[in-house]
DNA sequence: ATACCTACCTAACGTTCGTTAGTAACCCGA
DNA sequence: TCGGGTTACTAACGAACGTTAGGTAGGTAT
């Protein structure tokens, strides 16, 4: 029991760091946040976060690590959970959406600090991202072959979709004039305005 | 005659240190990359930098503040040369786009940077981005007005269209399957079909 | 020939960085 | 009450940081 308690309390202090680490690197960037201004903000010593993690970056391999974790097992809840190409793509962007207002913190990070990760730590983010992307790219493709899709580039289609979506996380405020829900209503429909087949012959 | 040389040498080197800021700075952030660094690249001693560039902060700020430049006269180019709503729309949007690709690296840095400037030069870059942005929302307002867009709320299309158009430079490659001419077109594309007015009543 | 300006250099400044070693206070089971 | 593990601390390391002072080689103007 002794254990698991302490257990417990070391992983929530290791979540504190995280909270905190997330919040100072997304103000300051990785490079430009030092160990003992994220110290500081959690009234410890910066010796002190070593004995949590072993070094700066995997703080923030950490932060990264689990963002993709959320971010895969999310979009894969919210797909599973309907049937139809455009059913799908539909719950697919609204959770991505949602995420990136959210867990606006750490999905920013997810993209801008990329650069910061070492090279062995870079691939296994990067792997695990391309996975990400290709859920879409792979829905998008069942709605072109179930003819209710009409897009040029799949590929192309799909980064566009998710750039415009991870946008999201640079500018969403919690005080805005706009909800989470309402941004993801709106981004669904502009989206499938622009992925949907046209009954009549105009476009392009 | 001989001052003109000198300004136009002393211009010219300010020029390679800022192309080697933008080339250092895109890759390894602003905080990531030293002064040293930066001479080391150019064959130069850091103490050097000084004489061009009286810190590393106004290197990055020359950059910025060059590139928002740009956008603004860009945009502004682009959207007079041609008439109503929808082709101008179209004429920013394509501009937007061949900018991000075609001068990628500081159209990243303009946005990927901001934290990093100091207060008051945040201000400068801010200002003019709103600026940059407002042109967008009056297009679409125009479009509105004149009956030929349909969309449920400016601002938020605005955003949505600039970030998925600025994601062109977080992936762009001159190596790549597209050329930027063909990202612009099919870009164009997905952005009109979803705020064009459609003439039948299906929409939301 | 002299004086000056330009564009760089070397050397060093004080500060901050990530990280490690060693230690003290605390809590728990025995 | 004792001993061991947990979680923090203080102190310090060498390296790297942005920046400044002062000097020097070479071209230009007088």
């Amino acid at each position: 029991m002794a254990t698991i308690v302490a257990t417990h309390e070391r992983a929530a202090a290791a979540e504190r760091i995280l909270r905190a680490a997330i919040a100072l690197f997304r103000v300051r960037g990785y490079h430009g946040s030092s160990m003992r201004t994220l110290a500081r903000g959690l009234r410890m010593e910066a010796a002190s976060l070593y004995y949590h993690f072993g070094s700066k970056q995997e703080i923030l391999f950490a932060i990264l690590d689990r963002t993709l974790d959320d971010l895969l097992h999310g979009v894969g809840r919210a797909v599973a959970a309907v049937e139809g190409p455009e059913a799908r793509l539909r719950a697919a962007v609204r959770f991505h959406v949602l995420f990136h207002a959210h867990s606006q913190h750490e999905a920013f990070l997810s993209h801008s600090e990329l650069r910061s990760l070492t090279q062995g730590n870079l691939r296994l983010v990067l792997t695990r991202r391309d996975e990400y992307e290709r859920v879409f790219r792979s829905l998008l493709t069942s709605g072109v072959r179930a003819g209710v899709f009409q897009v040029s580039d799949v590929r192309l289609t799909a980064m566009a979709i998710l750039t415009m979506c991870t946008g999201v996380a640079t500018w969403f405020s919690d005080r805005g004039r706009l909800a989470p829900e309402s941004i993801a209503d709106r981004y669904v429909e502009m989206i499938l305005r622009s992925v949907k087949r046209c009954p009549k012959g105009s476009p392009s």
